[in-house]
RNA sequence: CGGGGUGUGGCCUAGUGGCUUAAGGCGCCUGCUUUGGGAGCAGGAGAUCGGGAGUUCAAAUCUCCCCACCCCGACCA
């Protein structure tokens, strides 16, 4: 892409109203806009990311037997009545033009539940696993840290369908190392904790993948021994280390990147989905729904991949492989801006009539992790630099090429 | 929802009763010049001063109401 179309522009000042760093650095680069509070416009440069993240997602939910769907964000009110969640208050509420009631799914197990209802009736058809990749509305008292906390945001939601306990469980687990490829894949690993949480008011315990950051509202208790943490909301009852029993646990503030639940039979009971087994008696449903927020993944990259002078994108969800920057150099720019192409690499070509300088600014801002430049002074060779650690040096195009791709030419 | 704060060209800010015909920086447009860390010079466009109602000879500035946004807290199925 020539970055003298891209949109829009980057900017030297965040709007004063950001004050959080990951919406302050995306929305300087031009990666989101806010419409109003908790509620964003992803731009070019933001959508590339968002995308690569859900693809993430989806291969890995994919490797653990997730089958997508894509459910509506419009919900009739009476399904929530059956379920008793029809006054929770971060439900958005509507009429239609002729008054019936609508709320706007802020999660899908009052419309997953009914529907994998009408086609599941034998132990045959169990397990299942469904999942999308949709928008969620939640109405928020206060929306808060840019992109964190939002009123409108994409959210992965798996719900799984299993008819004992010890085939649910068995899932759980899968579902652990799927969310850990997820987060070491789009490069918040290694500060990212399983963390045992509350059940809420349906099941002892939940699972929260918690990401260690100042900027973090959460508040969890980590064992760095066993690289596991507790909530604060549980830590009465659990005050040491749920593997080892330690209790040297570090407080710590962290983000809440992803949520997996048991929910028993609490939405199979209510909807009355049932299943017959083997020996013909029919049986309710085991749930399980496991979650992680796009937008706020997004977020948390950002949160823990900045520097003074931007954002530092971890390779696999960069919005491109490589920014490319001609500094008076367009004929050779354009050569490499075509060769790089060919060999398969997304490339950000910074073609602008642009001082070196704002170039070279915007580039360390918007964060791509490998940076290439081409001037007079390159001579034939390409300058490489990598954005995460600064390291800088000159080699030819193919030598460059071959360090971009993993392999040493 | 409780507490605190902020609203002035697209963005950041100054101005807090009359010296204001609302100022400066960024950005934008035109021309010249410049090109390895957000260049320079000259000219130019762009503002219901968040909204409404009041006080006053006079309001961006004071009063009241409302709205929006941010922060702290509570909440967070």
């Amino acid at each position: 892409m020539k970055q003298s179309t891209l949109f829009p522009k980057t900017s030297k000042n965040a709007p004063k109203d950001e004050i959080s760093t990951n919406a302050q650095l995306l929305v300087r680069a031009g990666f989101i806009n806010k419409l109003t509070a908790g509620v964003y416009t992803y731009l070019p440069l933001g959508l590339r990311v968002l995308k690569k993240i859900e693809k993430v997602i989806r291969e890995e939910i994919n490797a653990i037997g997730g089958q997508e769907i894509y459910m509506p964000a419009l919900h009739p009110h009476e399904n929530y009545v059956i379920t008793g969640r029809e006054n929770i208050d971060i439900l958005f509420h509507l009429e239609s033009a002729t008054g019936k009631k609508y709320v706007l799914g802020m999660s899908h197990e009052e419309i997953v539940v009914p529907l994998v209802k009408q086609y599941i009736n034998s132990y045959k058809d169990l397990p299942i696993y469904l999942y999308q990749i949709q928008t969620k509305f939640r109405n928020e008292l206060r929306a808060k840290s840019g992109i964190l906390r939002g009123r409108e945001f994409m959210m992965k939601d798996l719900y799984s369908f299993h008819k004992n306990e010890a085939d649910f469980e068995d899932y759980y687990e899968k579902s652990k190392i799927a969310y850990k490829n997820i987060f070491n894949r789009i490069g918040i690993g290694e500060s990212t904790y399983l963390t045992f949480a509350s059940g809420g008011t349906f099941s002892k315990y939940s699972h929260e993948f918690q990401t260690v950051t100042a900027s973090g509202e959460d508040l969890i208790y980590l064992c760095p021994k066993c690289e596991v943490a507790v909530n604060k909301e549980i830590i009465n009852e659990q005050n040491s280390c749920p593997e080892c029993k330690s209790k040297d646990l570090l407080e710590k503030k962290s983000i809440e990147v992803g949520n997996i639940f048991p929910l028993k039979t609490k939405f199979s009971k209510a909807f009355d989905l049932m299943y017959t087994d083997e020996d013909g008696v029919r049986k309710e449903i085991i749930m399980g729904c496991y979650g992680i927020g796009l937008g706020r993944a997004l977020g948390t990259v950002v949160e823990i991949n900045n520097d003074a002078n931007g954002i530092i994108w971890p390779k696999e969800i960069a919005p491109f492989d490589i920014h490319l920057i001609s500094i008076n150099n367009d004929e050779e720019g354009d050569a490499i801006y075509a060769s790089l192409q060919k060999n398969g690499l997304e490339v950000l070509y910074d073609d602008r009539k642009e001082t070196a300088g704002s170039k070279l600014k915007d580039a360390d801002l918007i964060g791509i992790p490998v940076r290439i430049v081409v001037s007079k002074k390159t001579g034939g060779d390409v300058e490489m630099r990598i954005r995460k650690t600064g390291e800088t040096k000159m080699c030819k195009l193919n030598e460059a090429i071959g360090i971009i791709k993993g392999t040493n030419v």
